[in-house]
RNA sequence: GCGGGUGUAGCUCAGUUGGUCAGAGCGCCAGGUUGUGGCCCUGGAGGCCGGGAGUUCAAGUCUCCUCACUCGCCCCA
């Protein structure tokens, strides 16, 4: 029988580790920029915390979740999105009591059972951030400028930024009946699912890429002109905050997002780079969602990054050139005497500091060499019955095509020398 | 859940109307002078031709089923 990682799943291989490395920790020094602390909560949860906070006729709940019973019959589900366990994580360690606004951010994977596709997974990752604790509009800008940052800074430019406000619960009912009575004279030329959704989840509605469906709503009302006058004030605030930080932007009057729980503003950075998955982060506020979830009445502001979807638009545009990152030494040990003695010196070698890699099997000196070239190790470090004999090792400079001999028992500090002079930063690529 | 495409060595792919079709390049391993890489040359290892059933004297090559990947739909990151 031959194994294979399961449908929408993949495994990170070491020719790949290095970019998501890479790209983890320019997120991790952002947030940190940004006054962010990471969070970490199990990977499954209490089933009920997601139908509840998601929506039961939303698609995630309603057929895309992996839930399951453990041995005591309790239900559980692995987290098919990150807000609702950091919320309620929140609450149960009243991480508020911190003072707020609590910052938190996160990589997560989570877990759809959805069709795969290019950019979709049953297990993807995330990064994401979450502010408990403010209804400040100036937050929502900076945390959607935080995003555009971050997204800028890792490459995945140009992209394009959309808003969209969809008010308070009353204010959003509203909407909803008027967007219903003005749909109803030709409901049933819609879509099948449009009219499915003009039941269950009318808002959905406007995210229909039908064609004939656009079309017929064309004229339907905006969910901005419906917004109560504090949530109209609030989104021109927002506006506002990203005019202040100079970033582009759409105010979609579809936009709409797929979870219950958002109230007031919307954002998604969409990219030309992802053929039909052209979402690479989206987020809003959810100023509901903690009371719901048990805790104070406190409004929150978050985002969700796809980080599959985030490298393949990175690899789009070209921005993952460089390479795994090379060991500094590649010792190579010629010689029944010079295997011991090898391997003390990388010993010695790496409590120096230096990366130190070498090869084992005793295999002929050229084919040591040659992995050594392979490796896009600086230096080569040969250890053999002169060397040995004469108590030195021959150091060759890969780059510099030059070699010397240095005593064995100084030769880390040595190298550490060469490395600082001028010459040894100035030989280009042969 | 619904459509279209694809599935041959680690990787990228050739394989004509079913009958030496099990191949190439790269990679890997070993040699090409005695202790020195990147170029070149030679040799070698490595494939139930995604899996199963069927048609046939004979199937990577045809049919059906299945699995996986992929492009759309749905949904979302």
């Amino acid at each position: 029988m031959r194994y294979k990682a399961p449908r929408g799943t993949n495994d990170i291989t070491p020719d790949r580790s290095w970019q998501w490395q890479a790209l983890e920790q320019r997120f991790r020094d952002c947030c940190r920029l940004h006054g962010f602390r990471e969070i970490r909560t199990p990977i499954f949860e209490e089933t009920e915390l997601f139908t509840r906070s998601i929506g039961e006729e939303t698609d995630i709940v309603s057929k895309e979740m992996y839930t399951f019973e453990d041995r005591s019959g309790r239900s559980l589900t692995l987290r098919p999105e990150s807000t609702a366990p950091i919320v309620r994580a929140w609450v149960e360690h009243s991480l508020g009591a911190e003072g707020l606004p609590t910052k938190l951010f996160y990589i997560y994977s989570v877990f759809r059972y959805e069709r795969p596709q290019a950019g979709r997974y049953r297990q993807h990752h995330q990064f994401g951030v979450e502010v408990i604790g403010s209804d400040d509009p100036t937050l929502d800008a900076e945390i959607i400028g935080m995003a555009a940052r971050f997204l800028t800074d890792a490459g995945a430019a140009p992209f394009f930024l959309k808003i969209n406000s969809t008010g308070v619960p009353e204010s959003r009912r509203a909407f909803v009946q008027a967007l219903k009575e003005s749909v109803e004279p030709f409901v049933r030329e819609l879509c099948p699912s449009c009219q499915t959704r003009y039941e269950k989840n009318p808002l959905r509605m406007l995210d229909c890429k039908e064609e004939r469906c656009r079309e017929l709503t064309r004229e339907v009302p905006h969910l901005v002109d419906y917004l109560d006058v504090e949530s109209a004030e609030h989104f021109a605030k927002v506006r506002e905050g990203l005019e202040a930080l100079g970033l582009e932007y759409e105010v979609d009057h579809r936009l709409v997002r797929g979870f219950d729980y958002y109230t007031r503003t919307v954002f998604e950075f969409q990219t030309d780079a992802l053929g039909a998955q052209n979402t690479v982060c989206g987020g809003g506020r959810y100023d509901g969602l903690v009371e719901q979830i048990g805790g104070p009445p406190t409004p929150a502001f978050g985002f969700g990054m796809g980080v599959e979807r985030l490298l393949l638009v990175l690899e789009a545009r070209g921005a993952l050139k460089g390479g795994e990152p090379a060991p500094d030494v590649f010792l190579v040990r010629v010689g029944e005497r010079a295997q011991v003695a090898g391997l003390a010196l990388a010993d010695r070698l790496r409590r120096q500091g230096f990366a130190c890699e070498m090869d084992y099997g005793g295999r002929s000196m050229k084919a040591q060499m040659k992995k050594a070239g392979k490796s896009g190790a600086r230096f080569a470090l040969i250890l053999g019955e002169d060397e040995l004999a004469a108590g030195q090792v021959t150091a060759r400079d890969m780059l510099a095509q030059q070699q010397w001999r240095l005593p064995l028992e100084g030769c880390p500090e040595m190298m550490r020398d060469y490395l600082q002079t001028p010459e040894s930063q100035t030989i280009g690529t042969i």
